[in-house]
DNA sequence: AATAATATCTGACTAAAGTCCGACATATTA
DNA sequence: TAATATGTCGGACTTTAGTCAGATATTATT
């Protein structure tokens, strides 16, 4: 353990410097950190002021002369929100998201330097800077919904059957297409497909589609192997759960297989129990839960 | 590796919150960042004021005022350098020691906290951030003289001992007693243990012991996993030669195992040949090089 | 309806970091 | 020996980040 630490803050001097290197190239486009910080945060569609806010720990008069400068350089725009008229929210104007894309670019050109330093060892490297950030993020990961043919729900189910055929002898990978071609059976109204982000960053999905009025089923359940140990999966079933009360439906089924030991272990701790076999391979394990 | 890059990016968003954070731990004890981080190069037996500046990347001015700063705290002292009376060498004071010592404790109380996080992931993470902070540091690997019963030397000779164990069937560890009995072998005048640091962390060493008046053999060459697949192992020899020379061997000898074939191709294509065999097992493939 | 709490904004202020310049002593080169 | 380069130092200055208090509008609570 005392190793550990020692090694620990070896890493925060390392990433230290690397990051305040990092810090003088936002200067590169003559507008200070903590503004470019705001601007990453404020999306297209609208932000909260206070969710800004929150998100960089940042004092309220300072947030605001900084969004007063990007609204000035017309990079944003700003208005009350219609449901609470106290409070504000802010939206990236077309001149903004190019300016995002030009720092988008500097960090793209710094990110593929260092990443050919890495070598022969890139892919280490990246997997080890997924699991530290995961856990560094780990307070922050949201769940979303979105299209089962969205690029991140396709990421995530193409992650998902690789580990299927890495673990469950007998698959190809050509069982599984993508894009799904019964995608619609995820979509709503009756169905669901949700993708767990930690910043942007899928790390795991599930899915719901209707079986008969009063009975769904729960597909594709996956984790990121750098978001493993954390609770997540229980945390997207619970998700999903609600999406099926939510939707009306009373019961609950899934098909899964014996090699996946955690999964099971998760289904048979919340309330999940077996039923008989109703699908074929490679299932060969089958439950349900009433909701 | 356009996914690598965003990978990369979400990697450094997460450190930079982490550190920022970590960075106001600082102001704890008063004293601005900048000036901690001037401290914490200097050392009790004198750090060149340009090394700092460097290492740093600061302007000659603001270097200069962290020192006088420092020095009325009497936490350091400077003298100009014997050897180019331009330059000044900054020297830790006793109370300069005590109170990096209060700064590690700070760091140390975060840096446990961090791995608590992490459950039951903390090896792996501690792992992975030894891979990336060693690729950070590695422009600034040093290569320093140890005593080969110094924890740092044991440290690494443990983790050499682990590997060939773990490589080579029928070894048990308890064949490799540390502190090595024969240690003094490795000592001045005749014999050199060589250390390789990245910042603090010992990851790698390489030492070399007189056989007779005119050979000497190279022994214990070893890199940490975080270093490895970058050209530290052969900087490793080509050090431990150069002291050989200096120390007016004219002919070198190793003995390796054949499972150790990462080495083994180092050996070779740095001028190394095979010899006639002169040890006992574990060693089953020797090799020579005239300097 | 009065009061308290919340969200944002503005202005005044401080601390920290960093830049630029000239002065000075010393070392190196022509 | 003269000219040039190098390393350090201190002063004047700017930028950035952050804090604090008060003003205003809106919402929630009593």
């Amino acid at each position: 353990m005392l190793d550990a630490i020692a090694r620990l803050r070896r890493f925060n001097r390392a990433v230290t410097r690397e990051v305040g290197a990092l810090d003088t190239s936002f200067l590169g486009r003559g507008r200070p950190l903590g503004m470019v910080r705001v601007l990453q945060l404020v999306r297209p569609e609208g932000t909260d002021v206070a969710l800004i806010r929150d998100r960089l720990t940042l004092d309220s008069g300072l947030t605001s002369r900084f969004l007063r400068s990007l609204e000035r350089e017309g990079l944003i725009e700003t208005d009350t929100d219609p449901a609470d008229r106290r409070r504000r929210i802010a939206r990236l104007t077309t001149a903004g998201q190019a300016e995002l894309a030009a720092y988008e670019a500097i960090g793209h050109d710094r990110a593929a330097r260092l990443i050919t330093k890495a070598g022969s060892r890139a892919d280490e490297v990246v997997a080890a800077m997924d699991l530290i950030a995961t856990l560094l993020n780990r307070d922050q990961m949201e769940i979303r919904e979105a299209d089962p043919d969205s690029p991140e729900a396709l990421a995530c189910q193409r992650a998902y059957f690789s580990e299927l055929v890495a673990r469950i002898p007998g698959l190809h990978l050509d069982q599984f297409p993508l894009p799904d071609p019964k995608a619609d059976s995820y979509r709503p109204p009756k169905g669901r497909f949700l993708v767990a982000w930690s910043d942007n960053l899928p790390v795991g999905c599930v899915s719901l589609r209707p079986l008969d009025t009063t009975t769904a089923e729960v597909k594709r359940l996956w984790v990121h192997d750098s978001a493993r140990g954390q609770g997540l999966a229980r945390r997207l079933m619970t998700a999903i759960e609600g999406e099926a009360r939510s939707l009306g439906y009373t019961t609950l089924k899934l098909d899964t297989n014996s090699a996946l030991t955690e999964a099971i272990k998760l289904y048979r701790a919340t309330g999940w129990s077996d039923i008989a076999p109703y699908t074929q391979p490679p299932g060969d394990t089958w439950m349900g839960k009433t909701l």
